[in-house]
DNA sequence: TCTCAATGAGTTGTGCACAATTGAATTGTG
DNA sequence: CACAATTCAATTGTGCACAACTCATTGAGA
């Protein structure tokens, strides 16, 4: 028989698969917000700290500017957040909340909970895939 | 302190993350073949079994036509694939492979190790890791 | 047989992801 | 201080992902 490598055998589709679902599932829930999946995420990092460098967010996200500045410049345009250039240092440009960006932290409270309900996975399970995927996603980043 | 969801808690993120970490492992060994990652994917179909309706592709990869299409063009442009409207249905379309195609497959041969190099996780860990995504995959998908 | 709904592939439009490049600002070193 | 190397954000170009739509073919039912 073939002896070329199998689809299901391998764990990148797997990746690959499990998070496209889980954007999918994500997809409708977001869409109330007015929200894609990776605006969501610069979001989740600005509630957490604000301001941040395109840079700063670049790094937390495994993002570069080349996907971060238009996207920003969306978020922009929905008035949830402000780009200024930093004093400090010209280079740089923080990004920070507007009012209507803060509060729609509100609203997002119950998004997480949409995929643990659609997951069908025990919280230990959930647990022991959640420090699987950073061991592994720390192990594949450090061998580039 | 704010209740906000956290980015380093969400499993939605590592998903993200090791998904994008092993596609990036990934594209440098591509590269070599000539092929991006979802035209690997699709390859991978091929080499099981061919012909494959566009349909067919879809099915397996969780993909669409609004996808498929034109990444099926540009492997027809590689000259790894041709593309025949089926003679029983006439709304198909069949994908094969041409023997650059066929041959390809040897050379694609090693590239599924390159990732369990880098993966840096036991046998077991990976084993479990990818019956668990199978799980949740499963679960979002039939919570569509 | 004659619709008419369903199916299959393609196209268009929007947005993400990444490589490569540009250009301004900053830093390090002589 | 001068100036080369680095840093940071933005832009351009290619390709993937998905929604919405078009259009031809098929198949089922009145």
């Amino acid at each position: 028989m073939s002896d070329a490598p199998r689809l299901r055998h391998q764990v990148c589709f797997a990746l690959y698969s499990a998070s496209k679902a889980a954007t999918a599932v994500y997809r409708p829930v977001l869409e109330e917000l007015g929200l894609t999946y990776p605006q969501y995420l610069v979001m989740l990092v600005l509630w957490e700290q604000e301001p941040r460098s395109v840079r700063d967010l670049g790094a937390e996200l495994g993002l570069d500017s080349g996907t971060l500045s238009p996207l920003l410049k969306r978020l922009e345009g929905l008035g949830l957040v402000e780009r200024r250039r930093s004093a400090e240092d010209e280079r740089r440009v923080d990004v920070v909340l507007t009012d209507a960006g803060t509060a729609l932290s509100g609203r997002a409270q119950a998004v997480p909970q949409r995929l643990a309900d659609a997951a069908g996975l025990s919280a230990g399970e959930i647990e022991q895939l959640h420090a699987t995927l950073g061991k592994l996603t720390a192990a594949l980043n450090s061998s580039l």
